[in-house]
RNA sequence: GGGCACGUAGCUCAGUGGGAGAGCGCUGCCUUCACACGGCAGAGGUCAGAGGUUCGAUACCUCUCGUGCCCA
């Protein structure tokens, strides 16, 4: 009757109960279905990424929540779907063009774009897929993707519209510069890194008269373009100085000693070098001052002739070693010191990013920004946990307008013509008028992926009312890394806010970063990337769904290593346990109500209320998205409560001979396995809807865990007492346990206790359930024990036991047994004595090795006093 | 330079104004009829350091040291 193997084997479990849940359509949701509503959309994978554990984590996540949701009675939607992520994308397409010696510009826009489309739908699917092995209740008939039809539609609608009210415009500004990448960049795509670099002084001679001013830069290249030095208005030893002439060394140019707040009298000599185009403060200081701006550097951030014949043609390294040489050739450089600093890298390539003056687009983000901090601030979205909401805020108090142009072709393209007289149109309508042309650029990713609430709900302009947007905007939560809340939750809030009206999301649940068991950052080049495919094909989806939901502590980083997945499929292993026993037990018995309050054993009633709070600290975690608290829970009861006693004090009563007793023990045990497996489906969904389809006899298809009930706590099981009175049990037993190891006496020998205790009606009342969990032949209850010799006391909780040591122990071989360990320990303890009588060990060996070996011989010293009380007290009962 | 975290057992981390915990690892014993992906028992910590608040601090406050992240 009971077929389920020995040991839970995921691999033949979980693709089959996966298809079945997905062709009774379990994952799908229509806006009229009933429940209240409730909406996830999954923060789009790029198309052509494939997964890994922060995926991983992200998206067990998202399917924890919507699961139980789900079994909440919501009408719970998750919808999947990918991002086209223009530069990554591109940059992938144009390296597979160079291997084969070729490139985008000589295979045409056109050509290029259809062989990025061809990659796509070769490479596009996989990641979604990779995510049906985790387990992910997404429902894939609304697969969606940012650069499909509507999609597109909705980024059209949104660029017309914001330029139309002003928020979009196209301006000459100062910008990141990929050189590698080719394009522009926003300022978050540029991740700014500590690189040991130097500090170059130099002087700047005066026009008339003798000596200069002293300046100091981390790019002395950059003098190339200097149009003047700044020194603070406050600084007096610069305060004769301001207004004077500086010559260019190498270049036909004066530069002005100018006044400005910004600089930091502290830093360097006090006077810093402008360079107003490849600097983002020097250029405020330039536009403040109407200084000259000269762009040394072409798109490959190489010098043009503009810094004359001596210096162009050169990338920014060897410009950097010219200018110092030259300088150094007319006594003006100073010194060159090594000097730590930040430097901006693309995101994308890691290439040092050149801030650079060109036409792009921007947004100018200053009112939206204002509303959506307003937003969050009135408490519309919530960040769990609630520490994140300041860094936000003060993020978008600081907001930059956001360059929105990218010079590559893979994304939507910017909806604006330029006539042949220099005139610009934005339209929603494509334009084929003579002479016209629509700009070359597209737009970063992230102007489509922020309208993504509601694009994916059907949003493509102002007259959209579809169902899905009725029903299910605005979702419900969004789940990502903290990582990612300024890159596109901002966003998505500022533009979802101003083009609807109403914030994307309630909540935002930010998680952590995956790392390794050590904190580090998973990187290929350091070799310690985890595969989460291997994980699940290794240990299951279950485990590796566990292993990181227990790490995933709100406001932490998530540490993964393999051997604690390993660790969570021995959990599963246990639970599979768990059921194969009751399974065997049950002979029929369904889950049902519970037995009347009088037909209940006291580990009954222990079992009942113990569940009962599991189940209210569960329900709080996953309430609160507390997902390791979740984790530890449920591990805990299972474990240590449910399988290590309820089911071995219930064997009493399944094994005995008293059939009523025995049902009601089967009831109680169908109903606390029916409860844990809901309680643990949403993070466990696979064992636990293979346990509680049997358990059940349900049989599939919509017969199924996934959309049963969520078990209401039931507070009445909460039993104090019955509590205490187990615990005096589960004490007694222990007790009995730790004499057993210590006395070498094996589970399998029986023998009588006799027991003096404050509960001993307690005692006499379940010497059976007694008897049988500490493997005792007899449990007898006296007034007192009083200690004699050949016998041992054990004392526990509330009172204590006497055991008869005749017989039960094999005196000689204990006494031998003893000698041999103490033989051991003397042997090391001498070793380790004999290493410390060594002086040339002590001085020379390192000291934690010393202390280690002091440590040492200190503890087996100690082991070897405890050996010899024994063996004196086992003497001594030979006589 | 500005901001935010963090420092608890060998490792990774929970935790709370009053008993110092978990998983893994380690040691010993046990193939007991759900599970050796197991059972039983055990060793191991100046809760980073200093000061303060308090009857009482690992927890609250201040400072120091150290680590990480974000921003400039």
């Amino acid at each position: 009757m009971n077929e389920l193997p020995k040991a839970y084997d995921p691999a033949t479990v979980e693709p089959d109960l996966y298809a079945d849940w997905d062709e009774a359509g379990l994952f799908h949701a229509e806006p009229d279905d009933e429940g209240e509503p409730f909406s996830i959309v999954i923060p789009p994978p790029n198309v052509t990424g494939s997964l890994h554990v922060g995926h991983a984590l992200d998206n067990t996540i998202q399917d924890v929540i919507v699961r139980r949701e789900r079994m909440l009675g919501r009408n719970a939607v998750w919808i999947p779907g990918t991002d086209h992520a223009g530069i990554a994308t591109q940059n992938v397409v144009e390296k597979q063009l160079a291997a084969e010696g070729t490139d985008r510009h000589e295979l045409g826009r056109e050509a290029f774009l259809e062989r990025v489309w061809a990659f796509k739908e070769e490479a596009g699917g996989t990641i979604l897929r990779q995510l049906r092995k985790l387990g992910a209740s997404a429902d894939w008939e609304r697969e969606v993707f940012t650069f499909d039809g509507p999609r597109s539609n909705a980024v059209r609608e949104v660029f017309v519209s914001l330029y139309e009210q002003g928020l979009i415009y196209r301006g000459n500004r100062l910008i990141n510069w990929c050189p590698r990448c080719q394009t522009a960049l926003s300022d978050i795509e540029v991740e700014h890194e500590d690189v040991r670099g130097e500090l170059a002084r130099f002087r700047y001679p005066f026009v008339d008269g003798d000596g200069g001013v002293e300046v100091a830069t981390t790019r002395a290249e950059t003098m190339l373009g200097d149009t003047a030095v700044a020194v603070h208005p406050d600084d007096e030893r610069y305060a004769s100085l301001i207004g004077r002439e500086l010559r260019h060394p190498f270049q036909d140019r004066n530069l002005t000693v100018i006044a400005d707040a910004y600089v930091d009298p502290e830093f360097g000599s006090g006077a810093v070098k402008i360079t107003p185009a490849h600097d983002p403060n020097d250029h405020e200081i330039g536009l403040r001052h109407d200084l000259e701006v000269i762009d040394i550097f072409d798109d490959h951030a190489v010098t043009t002739t503009v810094v004359g014949e001596r210096f162009a043609g050169l990338d920014r390294t060897d410009a950097r070693r010219e200018v110092k040489a030259a300088l150094d050739e007319l006594g003006l450089l100073l010194g060159v010191d090594e000097h730590s600093h930040s430097v901006g890298h693309c995101s994308r390539c890691s290439t040092i990013v050149e801030p650079r003056l060109s036409l792009q687009w921007f947004v100018t983000m200053r009112q939206l920004a204002d509303a959506a901090a307003a937003a969050v601030r009135e408490g519309r979205t919530r960040f769990v946990p609630e520490s994140q909401t300041k860094t936000f805020l003060d993020w978008l108090d600081n907001l930059h307008d956001w360059c929105i142009s990218r010079q590559i072709w893979w994304g939507h393209r910017i909806p604006a013509w330029y006539g042949p007289d220099g005139e610009i149109e934005v339209s929603r309508e494509d334009l084929d008028r003579d002479g016209w042309v629509q700009d070359e650029d597209v737009l970063d990713t992230w102007f489509s992926s922020q309208l993504w609430p509601f694009s994916t709900l059907g949003w493509e302009g102002p007259d959209s009312h579809t169902p899905e947007l009725a029903t299910w905007y605005p979702t419900s939560t969004l789940v990502t890394g903290y990582d990612i809340n300024t890159f596109w939750v901002s966003r998505m809030l500022m533009i979802g806010l101003w083009f609807t009206g109403e914030v994307p999301f309630r909540l935002v649940h930010n998680h952590g970063l995956v790392r390794d068991e050590h904190g580090k950052k998973m990187s290929k080049s350091f070799g310690n990337v985890i595969d989460p495919l291997d994980l699940i094909d290794t240990y299951g989806a279950d485990a590796t769904r566990f292993a990181l939901l227990r790490s995933a502590a709100p406001g932490t980083d998530v540490p993964l290593a393999e051997e604690w997945v390993e660790g969570a499929k021995r959990f599963t292993n246990k639970i599979w346990n768990v059921g194969r026993f009751a399974l065997s037990q049950l002979d029929g018995t369904r889950p049902g109500p519970m037995p009347p309050a009088d037909e209940l054993a006291l580990e009954d009633r222990w079992m009942l209320s113990r569940l009962a709070a599991t189940h209210l600290e569960v329900d709080a975690a996953y309430t609160r998205y507390d997902w390791a608290v979740v984790a530890r829970g449920l591990y805990h009861f299972v474990w240590d409560e449910l399988a290590d006693w309820y089911l071995e004090a219930v064997k009493v009563r399944l094994y005995g001979d008293d059939p009523a007793a025995a049902d009601a023990a089967r009831r109680v045990l169908a109903g606390v396995l029916d409860a844990v497996l809901r309680l643990a489906h949403p993070m466990m969904p696979f064992v636990t809807e293979a346990l509680w389809r049997a358990l059940t006899g349900a049989a599939g298809g919509r017969d199924s865990l996934m959309v049963a009930a969520w078990p209401e706590p039931d507070r009445s099981f909460a039993d104090p007492e019955s509590e205490r009175r187990f615990a005096v049990i589960r004490s007694l037993v222990t007790e009995v346990n730790r004499f057993r190891s210590q006395n070498g006496v094996p589970p399998s020998t029986r023998f009588e206790l006799t027991v003096a205790s404050d509960e001993r009606a307690l005692l006499d009342g379940h010497a059976t359930l007694v008897s049988s969990l500490a493997g005792l032949s007899s449990l007898r209850t006296v007034d007192r024990v009083t200690e004699r010799p050949g016998t041992s006391t054990i004392r526990f909780d509330s009172g204590e036991g006497q055991v008869e040591l005749a017989g039960l122990i094999d005196v000689e071989a204990e006494l031998e047994r003893l000698n041999k360990e103490r033989g051991r320990a003397e042997a090391d303890r001498e070793r380790g004595a004999a290493k410390l009588a060594n002086d040339a060990f002590v001085e020379r060996a390192p000291a934690d090795v010393v202390d280690r070996e002091r440590a040492k011989v200190e503890q087996l010293s100690e082991a070897i006093a405890g050996l010899d009380e024994r063996i004196d007290a086992l003497g001594a009962l030979e006589r």
